[in-house]
DNA sequence: TTGTATGCGTTATCAA
DNA sequence: TTGATAACGCATACAA
């Protein structure tokens, strides 16, 4: 039972007569008389056969039709729908998608893209994890193999990447709060500090506060890597002696945890604007305003950027910023008290 | 520049002055030499020589080192965690992951599984488009190949699956509200009304009212495929001329819509429990309660199920369980007004 | 311990 | 239009 051999390109020939290379011509459109085509595909049909992509895959291009893809946790809606906008994109081209998680761990992608190499991929994509490096990747990039990296820049490796505008689109959202009055604006980011994607939204909340003309103060700076971790964090800059009356949070894991702290000590005077949006920013109390990034455009930009590469252009590592985008709800505007 | 050929077993074994099936023996730690064994790896890492996965692949056992997932959707949390708990599983036995979106549609999901199938994967994991038929892969199943269907069974096709205790967690969702006082208890459920999940819900449901001794009024349920929808749904049960005092959301979007409607009528006072958690439930006012599932278990058992079918358990197909748990976090403990 | 011959399923080349 | 032969990169079987 089970286990039994699927059957072969040369055993639909021998079911019609002909050689393997003939049914192979049918298959691919190639110049074959109209009487023989039906007879392949009859045969074909009786016998159930289905082409074996990994074989074709390793004759004609020494590449897999596939393309490896590493995102540090698949639950994280935001990388998920990274994901499906590059799987529409890629799928389109006849492509299908690898992935794998990283956690977070520089060793964990290190084996996953040895995996993707390993397989042939046709492209990587990579959003790098906080600590990882890249410089192994330089003889795979001579050697013409495409590498895009998403939502964060590759280190020490050039190549082209996709990532949002995350200091531009930080600086606006600490202006809307300075324009609604603020002064004292607290900031909960992510750790580590020497994430990208953290540097650059605080370097935007500096920015912002310069542009006001507003002093930076350290103290007024915290951090939190998960939800609980930011709640406590947001906790800290309430008690502060001089205590902001705003709070900017540097990502969306960051902005549950101020809602969450907010909400428990019943504060609902404190002005928030989270970078990245929520599912639920409507429905809190007061709504919550949001940058919101666009994953999905991250996503899709990048695979455009590696089909090109695919179609042959070899100009010069380029990178992409997708733009975010403002939207007031309520907690944003809320003057400070 | 670029497309420089890749170094291949017989280039280390030339460079070496052995063949290549001395190189494949060290690489695969078959008796070879002390001596030799270093030779080679030193020509390995001269050359950096990286293994052809899919040559190797289709030599060895005409089965690709994959899994390949179908899901409706990437962006969505639930999906995205059941893929992570899958990927984390297979990956611990150095399956590789394949994933395609099929955005519920049944077309899509059977390219994807043909896409899969012609790239002979080790097995298939499938999360049913709601109105797909399974019928087609028969022949896989008795050839062998593992087929494990997540979060909804499979139609006309019998086959292991993995799914969440659904009427179970929606009995008791529902018993909840009732022993808190509510009579009149409203089911916003999903769409279509035939898929799997909102039938076993709804079930659900019912059973508690029975238990309870409570009439099924038709009236008290209503449908929206998506977080609008549900919102308008949900207003639609409240402008009834005997409105419900509590509702019951059939799944996260379900209860997003409940929520956000909820709270823009400025609604209070309306008990809810939502059936799948939300990661900002407990920032709502009043915090919500829910029958959480557990989806990173769901992608966890799916995925031993198919390394045990894949270490050669042939037993009849099996239907596992994953339990829900209800979360008391405030709205679903309002009493009726 | 190592090599030779052969095959996996497909396509390229060249000839018929 | 079709076929014979070789090749992709690796592993198995057997011999040396």
């Amino acid at each position: 039972m089970g286990a039994m051999r699927r059957p072969t390109m040369t055993d639909v020939a021998r079911e019609v007569g002909v050689t393997a290379k003939t049914v192979s011509r049918v298959l691919n459109d190639g110049p074959v008389a109209v009487e023989t085509r039906e007879r392949v595909l009859a045969a074909v049909r009786k016998l159930g056969y289905q082409p074996n992509l990994m074989a074709r895959n390793m004759r004609v291009g020494a590449r897999d039709a596939a393309i490896g893809l590493v995102i540090p946790e698949m639950g994280n809606p935001f990388f998920g729908t990274v994901a499906g906008g590059v799987e529409s994109a890629v799928r389109a081209r006849g492509l299908t998608l690898i992935v794998g998680s990283s956690d977070e761990a520089a060793g964990l992608e290190q084996s996953l893209i040895a995996t993707f190499l390993a397989r042939r991929v046709s492209a990587l994509m990579v959003v790098p994890a906080a600590s990882s490096d890249h410089r192994h990747l330089r003889s795979e990039r001579v050697a013409g193999l495409p590498i895009v990296f998403l939502d964060r820049p590759s280190a020490g490796l050039r190549a082209d990447c996709v990532v949002s505008a995350n200091r531009e689109g930080s600086r606006t959202g600490v202006a809307h709060l300075i324009v609604h009055g603020h002064r004292r604006i607290g900031f909960v980011g992510d750790v580590p500090a020497s994430l990208y994607t953290r540097r650059e939204r605080l370097q935007g909340y500096r920015d912002a506060l310069d542009g006001a003309g507003l002093p930076y103060d350290r103290a007024l700076v915290e951090t939190g890597h998960d939800v609980e971790a930011a709640a406590r964090a947001t906790m800290r800059l309430l008690s502060l002696a001089d205590p902001p009356t705003a709070l900017f949070a540097g990502n969306n894991l960051a902005s549950m945890g101020a809602v969450v702290a907010l909400s428990r000590a019943g504060r609902k005077d404190v002005a928030v604007v989270g970078f990245d949006d929520l599912p639920l920013a409507e429905a809190l109390d007061p709504p919550l305003t949001v940058v919101a990034q666009d994953p999905a455009a991250v996503g899709a930009a990048a695979a455009e950027m590696v089909l090109r590469r695919l179609d042959g252009d070899r100009s010069r590592a380029r990178r992409t910023t997708v733009p975010t985008r403002l939207i007031a709800r309520g907690s944003g505007e809320l003057p400070p008290r």
